[in-house]
DNA sequence: CTGAAAGCGCTTACAG
DNA sequence: CTGAAAGCGCTTACAG
């Protein structure tokens, strides 16, 4: 792998110019045609790795979530890594499947590779230390996972709302037996489509569950 | 986020001493419990970023694949992400999404995160350029990747052989009338599968296909 | 066993 | 606009 130092060579002129070439400063129209046809010359490419070290960024941001073998996590991770390569950072991906003991170790574990950002997608466990979290001194952002830290903005559907507005339409078309087969209630979401449902009901006065 | 620098000084050695020690090296007993301390003290923790600069290493495989939403995609992702974190070392996700065209800018891209090593999980596409695979100066391992390239270690289902089996089995139970739901012979494990299956019949001379 | 110093690849004030 | 130099956090010969 070339450096900058060897495109500056290359080129005549100093690193820094390379480095503000780099990140697209305006120079001397003379030297940005050196410079790129150095880069040309040793496909050189940046090394993200030091890049960051100056400025402690490690342009990656980690995701943490419970299990990413479940269809819907796997959605959500695909869905993350698109966004996040798109922007040029990468996703550092971490799994603590179902063992919730093992989340703090894992956070350690991503702020020891420096992430820049952390996603915390819980999905069916519940998690004690999540206060952990609002002291990071990264942005964090969790999914599906209720919780009101001050700094962490969270991403939930609403489940609940979106039960009862589809209950109340069978209700409204006149049905008078509706079955419900809920999740296993340790899901957050599972209790509240369940609440939703029931929700419902209640406001149905003609209405027999 | 504190340093070796740092923890140098509250222990009274050079950063040097600090490093060794860190890296488990053998040092006076009475300097040793001297940096435990300071390390206890301050919460230090190693920057992995920095650590890897040195020789060029990020502490990072490189996980390429192209669906990360199929059910056995993730269940493999899954499974690596154990490992590898077991290690020490994170996973950089990475996917392609059917457009195998991406392919060679994604392995740019995990070059640029410098990745120690690379795997590549190409599942149901098959991909021209994988020559390129081969001039990687890391490691390199396909999982379900057809390919004879000499540095590149391989991961196979021997999914031919299993089908084959399966269906002598069916056949030496006396089975007369064997259906196969095949799946799209896109993917090179599928084909694979069919063609067990049709070496199955053509070995049982008493068996109409 | 340990300190001082150089170096990894890059960025960024500071001068000019 | 650009060069020389210092610095990011760490490691590692080189001396002692």
């Amino acid at each position: 792998m070339s450096s900058v130092k060897e495109v500056a060579e290359v080129a005549g002129v100093s690193v820094g110019t390379v480095s503000r070439y780099l990140n697209g400063q305006q120079l001397k129209a003379a030297n940005m045609a050196k410079i790129a046809d150095a880069i040309q010359q040793l496909d050189y490419k940046q090394n993200i790795i030091a890049k960051g070290l100056k400025n402690n960024q490690s342009f990656s941001i980690g995701l943490l979530m419970n299990s990413i073998s479940s269809r819907f996590g796997a959605e959500v991770v695909s869905g993350i890594e698109a966004i996040v390569e798109k922007q040029g950072y990468s996703l550092l991906l971490s799994g603590f499947n179902g063992d919730a003991q093992l989340v703090n170790q894992k956070i350690d574990y991503l702020m020891a590779h420096a992430v820049d950002g952390l996603i915390v997608f819980l999905a069916d466990e519940e998690w004690q230390g999540m206060e952990k979290l609002a002291q990071m001194t990264i942005p964090v952002v969790s999914i599906n996972s209720p919780n009101q830290l001050v700094n962490v903005d969270s991403i939930l559907v609403n489940d609940r709302t979106s039960v009862k507005q589809a209950i109340q339409h069978i209700i409204s078309l006149g049905h008078q037996k509706i079955g419900m087969i809920t999740a296993r209630q340790t899901d957050y979401g599972a209790r509240e489509r369940l609440a939703g449902a029931t929700e419902a009901v209640a406001l149905a006065p003609m209405f027999h569950w």
